[in-house]
DNA sequence: CGGTGAGAGTAGACACTGGCAACATTGTTG
DNA sequence: CAACAATGTTGCCAGTGTCTACTCTCACCG
């Protein structure tokens, strides 16, 4: 028996894909900034100039997983936003869209940090377009609820991106631990609600 | 002739300062990643462990700038708001106060981003203080509002941290590149009049 | 005075990192 | 089956943060 361990093929087979992995355990586990190429080459077990193949550089492999960030984030606020039945219910579905992305934010800290943070690739328009399709999604919501007559207001887009906004600037602080984890709920649920009071048609009922 | 610079006293004078203020150079320039404590070191003209006297580490030289530019960022708020001399005009002041967030925001990029980060020392409660000091302010603004009855809803903190949130958030957007420049402006505008118009009482005039 | 610390800066070493170049091993395909 | 493009490997380089041991200076105290 030469080694070991099972013999290792010369070739890795989806060395790319289990880096990220790697990397995403890494960043959950400590931070971007502590994440090492060469450390999860070692976690594959892979020489330490193997990632090179697959990611030019360390920024490019931040950048793929910030990419597939905006991809899962934006799944699951499509998810939380179907769940509510209730196509009318505008105010639901807002509430579970916000609720979501909190969710995400939390569960993801480090993730979503990266995802905000302004060092990407100037090149790369991917992570860009993976963003934009994410928060896009609340302007088709806003859409919908103005051409219902639940609100108003002028370009749908600005306004979606103001409540998105209001919801990452809320994360942000929590992440960044300006406000505690307890205030969170009624943070994102007066958000949500001041929101709507200032969105609605000029006349109560 | 020894060397040919003018003599160097050994010791430096006011090391700590000077490195402060190169630490803000290279920030400004290359962002918080590429910050180097040797870098800065050569551009102040002392040996690389030098600045360990004054900083244990590289994250308490961010800290200290982190620090210092909540302060600033808090003065700065402060006057924006003193010179909107009506102080019946609560439009007018949150207007003047979400401006002036986003200058500094965009004219300190790469330290707003440092400042909003979320890897802060464990135990460095200044930075968190220095922060909480500068978004109590708005708090105050609200209370203010509320007591003339120009605004209404519960905890006066609790909606300006959301107005707040709100601001960071299109800021830290804009710098990640995710809303073009042109659209800031309005981005504000519609995020304050719509904050304005969630939190006013319920009977319009 | 004059010596003696403590504070502040220096020099060298270590382990680590990202990036590059040259080489080795595969799988594929003409 | 030979050539070739992918994919991994080894070795190297410049740089970095941090640690330890040493040196210089100044202020204070006997």
């Amino acid at each position: 028996m030469p080694d070991t361990t099972e013999r290792r093929p010369y070739h890795h087979g989806n060395l790319r894909t289990d880096l990220l992995d790697a990397a995403e355990r890494s960043l959950r586990a400590r931070g971007a900034e502590q994440l090492s190429l060469r450390d999860l080459a070692r976690d594959v077990g892979v020489s330490h100039a193997a990632p090179r193949r697959h990611f030019a550089d360390r920024r490019a492999l931040l950048d793929a997983l910030a990419e597939s960030g905006f991809r899962r984030l934006g799944e699951q606020l499509r998810a939380a936003v179907d769940e509510i039945g209730d196509e009318d219910d505008l105010p639901a579905r807002l509430h579970a869209f916000a609720s979501a992305y909190v969710r995400f934010a939390t569960e993801n800290a480090a993730l979503t940090e990266l995802m905000n943070s302004s060092k990407h690739r100037p090149g790369a328009t991917a992570v860009a377009e993976a963003a934009a399709a994410t928060f896009g999604q609340i302007g088709d919501l806003i859409k919908e609820g103005q051409e219902r007559g639940e609100l108003e207001g002028d370009d749908p887009a600005e306004t979606g991106l103001v409540i998105y906004a209001t919801v990452l600037g809320i994360t942000s602080m929590l992440n960044s631990g300006m406000i505690e984890p307890a205030r969170l709920e009624g943070l994102v649920g007066t958000a949500v609600t001041q929101f709507l009071r200032g969105a609605r048609p000029a006349e109560p009922r």
